[in-house]
DNA sequence: AATGAATGAGCGTTCATTCAT
DNA sequence: TATGAATGAACGCTCATTCAT
């Protein structure tokens, strides 16, 4: 069901119409575009075209073409997060928690491989600097909260939560990304192996739980 | 001292002259830029400007643009490689061998923020497509052989090597970024702390060893 | 009374009402923003936005862009005559009719900033063309019939009276400009130091009255 | 023989060569297309093609549309100044001068109606701004070094010299604008009657010399 | 080998105008 | 009447690439 989540917040988007909005439409198609030909291969006329807009339309809804990029960041950030916590008002264990957000993220970049190129290109690019200020605390924070609280229960190894973070998230994002260019095809269990190394890698004592 | 194994590993690219070759200026250059503007936003008037040649001698040492990055690429795959195995020659424990290597390769990107960024932009752009097929299978044996071989001798779980160099990797280039990227300053003892999660998480048991 | 007059002339355009029509706040948000911006840097969609009307209501009044420019300068023309001869009917001295008129339609454009800037703009761009021909031959006329009257009756200089039209006329405009630009700020007893200056130049005999 | 003077002051810039260099073409072709079009209605594409060059080429010369503009202007206010006192180092007598300097300019205009269109358009859009604070003041002066003049020595009448000055310049673009827009075709001896028009109105006393 | 003027396709963006509502 | 979303031609400008010198 590859890009299914990306379809369906789109289409939450706009309450109103059963049918997609051109913004959504102009949203979907640079994400896909970018995907295969990145930021600067994808010039607004081609967008315009995929979309089925006129180029002047598409800024009727953006001031420009990186307020595009910038309004795709925060849709895949909140995306992102609302993958990973989707079952955590269910009261679970912390480490399944853990092993649960990890295979929801992973999952998620695999089913939509534009957005997983779109971060990774976002995060390297110069954008990160217009970005990162500015809107998306809220869903970094659930990030950064959930491993806080791990440490503060005894759940996880004492350190900056940031350095947890780091770790978790990179090594996340690059074996989806190994999957998604077709370097290797993990399956289901594969994904699984990797969230055991990170656990037994950042889990208070290595002999328990 | 930032920067400097790739002015010293570029000087020994051309053997004969002890000043840099105008193929290194025009590398050099090309690097620096890219970290502050993006492939995109770096012309080759910038860059003909700045490594002090004629825009149209830089077509003398490359066929075109894109040769710049794809050769800009193999040199810096090549100083990752040597500097994550730089004493790798000495017989040490695996363990330490591993702990030297990840430390080794995190130093060579917060020493070379450029690197760090260019190969974050090269990974995640149309370019890798070109590149992957090509020219640093050298290097990157390497890297996969190493794991490979903690398999074989029992000191490393037991899976696809493939999934321990993304994991590892991943981690590796995401916590340098934080560092790099001035999101958090890491010391000495917080990058030790994440090749310690790693340790954990890949060795074969996690009581010994 | 900045632009005191254009309103007053604006409202009464529009017999039937007493709040401005919409024809007339678009032609005086036009007039305004061209001040500002001139023709080009006005588009139509600022003038939708400033006017308080939907960009498309525009077109119900006005066949296009430039027939806006067209009416205005109608308008105008018509409100320098009138501003110029408003006292005309009173029986005074050629010499104070002169006088007057001129300290009238100086007064106008200086009251009026923005008209005096629009028909610089115009009879300096490529609208000229096509609206000489057209519709203000009554309002000129006027302007000629005076100075030929003066002709006929012996206080002025014998001559094409086109000639003292251009001369009297650019002098007006010269002199308010170089005040409305703010290049220097002239008091009224300048004003009529240049009256005197046009008076001394066109009448009969130096000499005499 | 329109547009002479352009051509030959427009040839001296480039003291090497005797064919027009390409920024001669580039500033030759847009003040003859602003002639007939106006500044918005000649686009850098029209240029480029009327100057026998590419549209990218236009930009090695300038930085952009609106530099050429500010440049033609400060050749254009050169132009005049040397043509108006082009005979000013011979002892003539003030009024005579004054005659010779006004024909001068007529004659200027009259003969380079471009120039006198440009500067028109120029004095009465935007750009004025950006031009006034700059470059052109060394010819400014002269002009209104010469009205001084001529009140210390007690030829003219005593008053502001930008009175005069705004008075005399503002007639003599109005009548060649006459000519020149084909709204009469002024013999010399018409322009010999304005100039004597403004003579009468400045000096000092209306019965001598 | 080295230059840099010249090219022109292609970019992001604007805006006068239309038309379904 | 009035709207404003939609259009798309045209704009100013950039920049990878070429080539005469």
């Amino acid at each position: 069901m590859p890009e299914q989540d990306l379809v369906y917040l789109a289409a939450r988007m706009n309450v109103q119409s059963d049918t997609p909005s051109k913004k959504e439409a102009i949203l979907k198609t640079t994400l896909d575009l970018i995907k295969d030909n990145g930021f600067h291969g994808t010039p607004i006329s081609l967008i315009a075209k995929k979309a089925g807009v006129a180029a002047g339309t598409i800024y009727h809804y953006f001031p420009n073409k990186d307020a595009i990029i910038i309004e795709l960041h925060k849709v895949i950030k909140e995306q992102m997060a609302s993958a990973m916590f989707s079952e955590a008002g269910t009261k679970k264990e912390y480490k399944q928690q853990f092993f649960d957000g990890w295979m929801n993220l992973v999952r998620y970049f695999i089913n939509n491989p534009s957005a997983l190129i779109f971060i990774q290109q976002f995060n390297s690019s110069p954008f990160v600097k217009l970005a990162s200020a500015g809107d998306t605390k809220a869903s970094v924070n659930k990030f950064y909260e959930f491993f806080q609280a791990g440490m503060d229960k005894g759940y996880l190894k004492q350190m900056e939560y940031k350095l947890i973070a780091a770790a978790v998230f990179g090594c996340i994002t690059s074996v989806a990304n190994y999957h998604v260019g077709g370097r290797y095809n993990f399956k289901n269990e594969d994904l699984c192996k990797v969230a055991n190394i990170m656990w037994d890698g950042i889990k208070y004592r290595s002999a328990k739980v």
